[in-house]
DNA sequence: GGCACCGCCTCTGTATACATCGGTGTGTCC
DNA sequence: GGACACACCGATGTATACAGAGGCGGTGCC
């Protein structure tokens, strides 16, 4: 599925961008919310490589329309934070190891801030509905511990998304899952090993059952391992990956 | 034509948008880029009303620009969370109570975690340089204290993004600078009182002095009553200006 | 007199035509 | 042989033309 997702340095010969016909393609909705799906999934994915760049009429026949759902879809992926505008055009946004690690501490305040606003307000209750669909999910995750597969990060962002909403505040959650979006692309490597899946896995349910307890410095401190874990791995590989583009990277 | 477009509770009898020739409009940018600016001010000053459709076409005579430039201003405002699709068409974002409560909620916790971020990792320092500067600007404030003007809300965002900036990390302050914007039309009227106008100059002075001291505790201290207290005071407010505009919504 | 249906009119969604700007390549002149 | 200038090409920025949808009002029938 995503087998040259992850770059050696840049994307394929071809263009660059997977042809309509995938899932999310369901053109139920306009073009322009359909070309900014679609779009931000290549981006998010990985498949678009930031050097490649993101020309209207490019994007507009690739997909088959013109070039006015693409330059809105743009614009709005623009303001996402998800591309970037430089010299002449819009190219994909790919954090640095700087910028990862900001957005990486940025997660975490979110994260727990999800759960201490329990902590300091008895009345803030987490959504226990919401709680006990996850632990049900997770569990029979569980039961059959899904291979490493990059795309593992979705499911790993809608627990987190959920653990969020339980939480009650909306804009949080909004924030959060936004941030997460932005890793993504980054956040995949961290799911290439059974070692980090299994964890993954077992530290969700650990933090779903200590919130559904009402332990919440349990929950508080397990979510921060559970984040902090992640951002090693996810650090490390970057830097390494980092280190290998720059061995690799022809003249740039 | 939109004549009754212009709700009771608020804005002057004119077309509720500010005619171009203002500070901001120097066309030195695309139009799109202009108009998304202009645009945006318009929201997020309150000069725009909820009630009030932003159709393309008049804004496109509104700004004196085709429907293009527009429509793209619209889907980055979208994407902020400035606006909001409704029914057939855009309409200014104005957070309701609830909302309001979580996205001060959100601001809080992105503020204080710009002090305690140099708490928990002695090797984040604020920024001196950007430190003693905004103590300088409040200092001369102190001196010669404004009257109650809603636009002080711009200066004071101006500190808050200063403080995160002088913290480091750039994810966060995009994050809180978002986030003030998008509670500013409210936060104006925390200004409206000379009282308010000068604990806050007091208020940041303390802060800036206890963070270049090195007091990171006390600033987090300090920041979280700041902060705190405004909340009290908005929110307060944005209640009676509910209960003014249930009191007084003809019919709706 | 009221209700229902039909038609107009204006809105958004989309495509395309036009303008402008920057880059690149080539040709010529020094 | 090198450097500069001009022209072409393709890109984005903008305007406008066209299509479909939805609301509103008018008119006719019951």
């Amino acid at each position: 599925m995503y087998t040259e997702a992850v770059p050696a340095p840049e994307a394929p010969p071809g263009d660059g961008v997977r042809r309509a016909g995938d899932p999310e393609a369901a053109t139920a909705t306009s073009r322009r919310d359909r070309v900014y799906a679609l779009l931000r999934e290549e981006v998010l994915s990985g498949r678009i490589a930031p050097r490649v760049r993101l020309g209207e009429v490019r994007l507009a026949e690739l997909f088959g329309v013109s070039r006015t759902p693409v330059r809105e879809a743009l614009a709005r992926l623009h303001s996402d934070g998800l591309v970037e505008r430089r010299e002449n055009g819009f190219y994909a946004t790919v954090p640095n190891l700087a910028e990862l690690r900001d957005l990486y501490e940025l997660r975490v305040t979110l994260e727990l801030r999800g759960i201490s606003r329990a902590m300091e307000d008895p009345s803030v209750r987490h959504d226990p509905g919401v709680l006990r669909a996850e632990l049900e999910r997770w569990e029979k995750l569980r039961a059959d511990v899904p291979g490493p597969d990059p795309s593992f990060v979705l499911l790993d962002e809608e627990f987190h998304a959920a653990v969020s909403r339980a939480s009650g505040n909306r804009a949080l959650t909004d924030s959060l899952v936004s941030v997460n979006r932005r890793i993504r692309r980054v956040r995949m490597y961290d799911f290439l090993t059974a070692d980090r899946i299994t964890s993954t896995v077992t530290e969700h349910i650990g933090i779903t059952e200590h919130l559904l307890a009402g332990e919440l410095d349990s929950a508080y401190r397990a979510m921060h391992e559970h984040v902090g874990a992640s951002m090693e791995v996810v650090l490390e590989r970057a830097r390494r990956a980092l280190t290998q583009m720059a061995l690799h990277s022809d003249a740039l």
